[in-house]
DNA sequence: TTGTACGCGTTATCAT
DNA sequence: ATGATAACGCGTACAA
């Protein structure tokens, strides 16, 4: 079934099927409705590569995440997914992992399938190597890059990212506002957002006029899902002698390592020890007590990504650059008010 | 930059440049040669629409899920794009929700773009009434579906399914045999394995002689991340004077709630209180105690569905059933052993 | 309001 | 081993 079966069908030209298929008013309505009739009886719909050739566009726009069953970057893609379809978008989904490599093979890919845009979700995509932001430079030259949570200034990428560096900040001051002075900061990643949180938290300290101790910033290596591996990462750094009383987590998933570490050690929290989270995720309510966390505003910065998007799309002038504020939520692993964290947000403006 | 560009370069004719291309023997290797340098050096790349549009395919497979967030989804696309992209793939995903509707539109829209399979995610897409499987029907007319836990007897379908009812059987068998025979069935779902699990709880008490009692099967009807309204539902059970010292969930999330309720109601888990989950989940490891589930093998299912796919894609005869055995993962939310449920499985081959 | 004819960039068939 | 040319199915400029 083509174009040409239904305009024989119906006993007009293959260019009134086109008008009657795209919605032209140019058409008479006796002969809009002979055609639709045909067409709905027939089932016909129009070859979509066919079209795609014709107009150079399959409405389909790429998505790459590092792993997409990541309990954050699977919000993400639900998210943008959602809103992209509603604007009439496909996605494609590529997981790229973590690997320079992957994320390469990933970009070119996309790029060969003639996608509309590339959104890239997560922090890892923007390294601190300029080189190795080289080939997301280079798409940008033949298609719009969206990237989520990620910042890098270049011609026709457009970047929504969250304020990890005021938002550790201030995460850090609640702590140190509520007495806490030895917070350990435990991250699992050193990308552009990583290093922000990082940088967050020495903020604080500095603000706060604490010297810094390097042993309090401590790297866990493993997988995404190691949480028995963080428990045991913190039991060794007590046997090592290591003193804290607070834990602030890049990752949610560190923050429960870290509550099991607790409780392992039959630590009281909140009263000997206060944990805080990023991402505000599910884990952080199957935790018990729950987790005082970092929400960082996942939902609308989708939101904002993909109206950008369309906007670019549509050839209207987007911001490069849409900065959002994380909030710490508070829960059951700390005891700090509202008041405390608030005050600290108006501070630091000099940073 | 197309065909003619580069032929015109090269001296030769588009058949030629195709050939090379596409990796013909029939080519000189000096042609050949002369051909990709000019190809390598020009970054040429044979447009996908127009390669779709005479093979009329662009190698992607659509993929659907209710959502693609929740923790046990998300995992199976993560699988499934991985193994797909292997062999040469691009996955269009759709979220479909967990309404009909939606689930047609997703349908719907991947045979409109012409996608060489489907793969369907979970067991919501096969429904009680045959009418409501109508339109997967229809669309394995068009193109192969492949079902991910779900049944679905049709020419061009194929399913890769765990076997539910074994699974729960199994559990609840674990559960009886330690002793304990009030055991709280909670589940949040009433799709194609919703009920086999329920079937499966069912049977086993059946097998033990012991009558059912229908106020300890209990819907939960709320949100997949609702953890403490699951333990709020508990408790008004347990007000209402339901008494039971086990419960059985259809989802780890529930069995999440059910530590929770535990804990708040200071019931000695799994001394007085046993729990036992479903999907052996990143939840499971969050939770402390952590949490005894039913692993339903997700990573070899979709191993499987994928190399199905690839096998039907290639006209090899494909099975258009495999049937997965869960597995019982002990944690620390159950006090039963190895052999009580392993002996369990030989028993009531009869079901 | 409608029809004709061409272009989109491949792949494949058939000559040579 | 290579070239000319016909599909593939649509959108659309232009003509009528």
């Amino acid at each position: 079934m083509n174009i040409y079966d239904i305009s024989k069908q119906a006993g007009v030209s293959i260019a009134t099927v086109s008008r009657v298929l795209n919605g032209s008013p140019n058409v008479k309505p006796a002969t809009r409705k002979k055609v639709m009739d045909i067409i709905d009886r027939s089932g016909y719909v129009p070859n979509a590569f066919a079209r795609g050739l014709g107009l150079d566009t399959m409405n389909s726009i790429g998505i790459i995440c590092a792993d997409s069953s990541d309990l954050y970057l699977a919000k993400a893609v639900y998210y943008i997914e959602n809103d992209l379809r509603k604007n009439g978008y496909n996605c494609i989904l590529i997981c790229s992992g973590y690997e320079h490599k992957g994320k390469e093979d990933a970009l070119s890919r996309l790029l060969n399938q003639r996608v509309d845009a590339v959104i890239m979700a997560g922090s890892t995509y923007v390294e601190a190597e300029p080189k190795d932001n080289r080939y997301i430079m280079n798409a940008a030259s033949q298609t719009p890059v969206f990237l989520l949570n990620a910042d890098l200034d270049c011609p026709n990428v457009y970047c929504t990212v969250c304020d990890d560096f005021k938002a550790a900040r201030s995460a850090t001051c609640a702590l140190l506002n509520s007495g806490i002075t030895d917070i350990l900061y435990l991250y699992n990643s050193r990308s552009y957002s990583g290093m922000k949180k990082l940088s967050g938290y020495q903020a604080a300290y500095h603000m706060h006029k604490i010297p810094l101790n390097a042993d309090m910033m401590q790297f866990f290596d493993g997988s995404h899902e190691n949480i028995d591996g963080v428990c045991r990462f913190l039991c060794g750094l007590k046997e090592q002698g290591l003193v804290f009383h607070a834990v602030l987590a890049s990752d949610d998933m560190l923050a429960v390592g870290a509550v099991k570490y607790g409780k392992m050690n039959h630590i009281a929290i909140p009263e000997e020890l206060s944990v805080i989270g990023y991402n505000n995720s599910l884990l952080t309510v199957c935790s018990d007590p729950e987790i005082t966390s970092v929400d960082n505003k996942l939902e609308a910065m989708c939101s904002q990504l993909v109206r950008t998007c369309i906007g670019v799309l549509n050839s209207e002038s987007m911001p490069p650059k849409v900065v959002y504020q994380g909030e710490l939520i508070h829960k059951g692993t700390t005891r700090l008010t509202d008041q405390q964290s608030k005050s600290d947000q108006h501070k630091g403006g000099h940073f």
